[in-house]
DNA sequence: GTGTTTGCAAAGTGTTTGCAATTTA
DNA sequence: TAAATTGCAAACACTTTGCAAACAC
């Protein structure tokens, strides 16, 4: 934890993307960018919001999830039709994803490897490639 | 296509899994599993429907879907979090999401390889690895 | 007949949007 | 002060559900 530079991190991020740094997209970004690797969705980082300092409402959380996304400061993992995560390692790497717990884990880079791509339709190139391991309870 | 025999293959698979054969089921069958590997949404589902034959209402179509899907005839693959498609083919293998036309394009099995899967979390064990490669109109 | 399946319309979910009020530079 | 940002509540798209009528066996 960076306990003893709580802002300078959110704020760089923020000026780098050429972003206003507004009280709450502050209070985001001190959330995300605290510097360990985050997988949050946009109610945990509501809840998150909500806990730490005064309120932020749901439709700027979306909104500046999306906003950080297309500038790349996250990057979005869809794994289940019904919710969107976003992590804060924007690096290539893949995840597993828990089916009981919906919790989402880093695959490190090094821990998998994909050769032989195949080569995309004509007229298209590839603009990212998406692995979600799925995992369960172990049966026995 | 397999026009000689169009009823066959769609009532041995409902048979196979212990479904009442209903003209509804028989409809959505018959589209489905035609011999080709397909890659639908209930939107296109029941839109293909209404096209051939009477009308099945939408909660049908998506209540099929999940059975089918429950049962093993059908593999749920998911790509962006608005929509689900699903697909024939139920084997082991990956696809190429278009995103500009939101197409699905299966990969076929010589044309990837995954190396060295990662060990799934303590406790847990891999159910299923999912694989889409994202493409976009080529920029040049 | 009895349990299964269907269709409708209503409800639900996660997400986005329009717009007036507020804030930032 | 001009432009950007926020919050609210309404709107949205897709999906699910409750329940009475219809159907399969």
């Amino acid at each position: 934890m960076t306990l003893e530079r709580p802002y300078s991190r959110p704020l760089k991020q923020l000026n780098s993307v050429g972003l206003r740094p507004t009280s709450q997209r502050m209070i985001i970004a001190k959330i995300l960018f605290d510097g360990t690797d985050k997988h949050v969705t946009a109610e945990m980082l509501h809840y998150e919001v909500l806990k730490s300092q005064k309120k932020v409402s749901l439709a700027t959380v979306y909104n500046t999830l999306h906003l950080f996304t297309e500038l790349g400061l996250l990057r979005e993992i869809i794994v289940a039709s019904d919710c969107s995560y976003f992590d804060t390692n924007t690096s290539n790497h893949y995840h597993f994803y828990h089916e009981d717990t919906q919790e989402l884990i880093d695959i490190h880079e090094n821990d998998i490897r994909i050769d032989r791509l195949p080569t995309p339709p004509e007229g298209s190139q590839i603009t990212r490639v998406d692995v979600v391991v799925k995992v369960g309870k172990k049966s026995r």
